[in-house]
DNA sequence: AGAAGAACTTGACTTCGGTCAAATATCGAA
DNA sequence: TTCGATATTTGACCGAAGTCAAGTTCTTCT
């Protein structure tokens, strides 16, 4: 696909003036796996739309922890943060799998800002940015372990019997907010009490004991996946 | 003070004429301690900005716990993401202390978005908050209830040597993510340890003590790549 | 003032999930 | 295919902070 026809895709609000007045800025880019997009304290003049592949979107603790906040699917963007405001970017962006983005440099972009329906589009983005942290926070404080390994499940793949996983389970584990050793024990007992079966990459739950999970919302699956 | 003096504070960079425009639809509210602002999932068709007192803003996780998000100080406005995408609170408001706040319309707000400084401004805090959350996520995540206790004191309060705190432990516990139990047990362990002293609502804490908190977040950030 | 009810403290107990360490297992590059 | 690096599992252990319950102050309202 044509870079300007991502671009459409990717702000489907924007005027084709606008448009074409940022593609010849923008550039597409590849990551591979564990490929860093940035780090958090980076000074950035860019930020990205994520075309293909998953990205991890994290905080370090000072002892050296991973903190995500949120794997990134396709579709959406990240980093916008540097816009305004300040231009460090406050987290920090590693590819979970190989990865294609198109980068938009800040430069000119907050013109585009005087397009009103663009605008609207932009800043509802951010409101369900805010949103999604605010959800996250409930989800990592007030849920066990095995609760977000369900909620995660549902969140990114959907409610569904069985899941083709396209990431470790060293990442399942830091993206759900604990640790390999954690996740292997919870999965030891969920196969044990035969509510999961796991081989390979695959994995297969039973539907009613999912169920319990999908009634109240997970983060994030308000329709635009916001980042 | 004039209800167009406060609200040409509360938007310095906002035109004259758009100024006029909304002050009419403003209006001056006061809430006395523990009154709802708005609970979550509440439809919304207005925003709120605070001049004096203290606001909670929380969730209520599915057993009824409250996780505050923000303990929020006069001069922010809060609520406002109900103005694009979705008109429902995603959080909870309740005034901690007597408060006073202008009441802002949704309706016409939008509009002042036209004008180029006001909307940097507005988008600029927008990600301020933003920032805000992804660091409220560590915080809860990371620190243990001490340095919490710590950092929410330096964060609200200053880095001082001796404070006098404007809301009750309750609400201090549940501000730093845990339970009165838990924090009284703290204190008594400070005292003990003769690094704080607290009688009434003064506190005093050993300067050098505290200091250990006030460094800015310094995540160890090696440079290595994260896998 | 006195009573009802908050707020706060204290004690005994529990537990989830982390740490540390030591196997296995698996995968990718040469 | 083989080697070394990752990823994953397993076991033993621990500890911070929560729960439950029972006092003990404070506040506040009549």
């Amino acid at each position: 696909m044509e870079l300007t026809d991502i671009l459409k895709n990717a702000f489907p609000s924007l005027s084709e003036r606008s448009l074409s007045l940022i593609a010849g800025r923008c550039s597409l880019a590849e990551y591979p796996r564990n490929e860093v997009l940035f780090l958090e304290g980076d000074k950035g003049s860019a930020f990205f739309f994520l075309i293909e592949g998953a990205i991890k979107i994290f905080k370090t603790s000072p002892t050296g922890q991973e903190i995500v906040l949120k794997l990134l699917e396709p579709g959406t963007f990240f980093g916008e943060v540097i816009l305004l405001e300040k231009n460090e970017y406050p987290v920090s962006a590693v590819a979970l799998t190989s990865s294609r983005v198109v980068r938009i440099p800040s430069d000119r972009f907050i013109e585009l800002l005087d397009e009103r329906f663009f605008r609207n589009d932009f800043i509802a983005v951010l409101m369900a940015k805010q949103r999604y942290l605010t959800e996250r926070i409930l989800y990592l404080t007030s849920y066990d372990v095995e609760e977000r390994f369900f909620r995660f499940l549902i969140d990114r793949y959907g409610l569904r019997t069985s899941y083709v996983l396209d990431i470790s389970k060293k990442d399942i584990a830091s993206a759900i907010g604990t640790i390999p050793e954690t996740l292997s024990r919870l999965i030891d007992r969920l196969k044990r009490r035969e509510v999961i079966s796991w081989s390979g990459n695959s994995l297969t739950v039973q539907a009613d004991y999912l169920e319990q999970f999908s009634l109240e919302d997970a983060p994030g699956h308000t329709g635009r996946t916001p980042s």
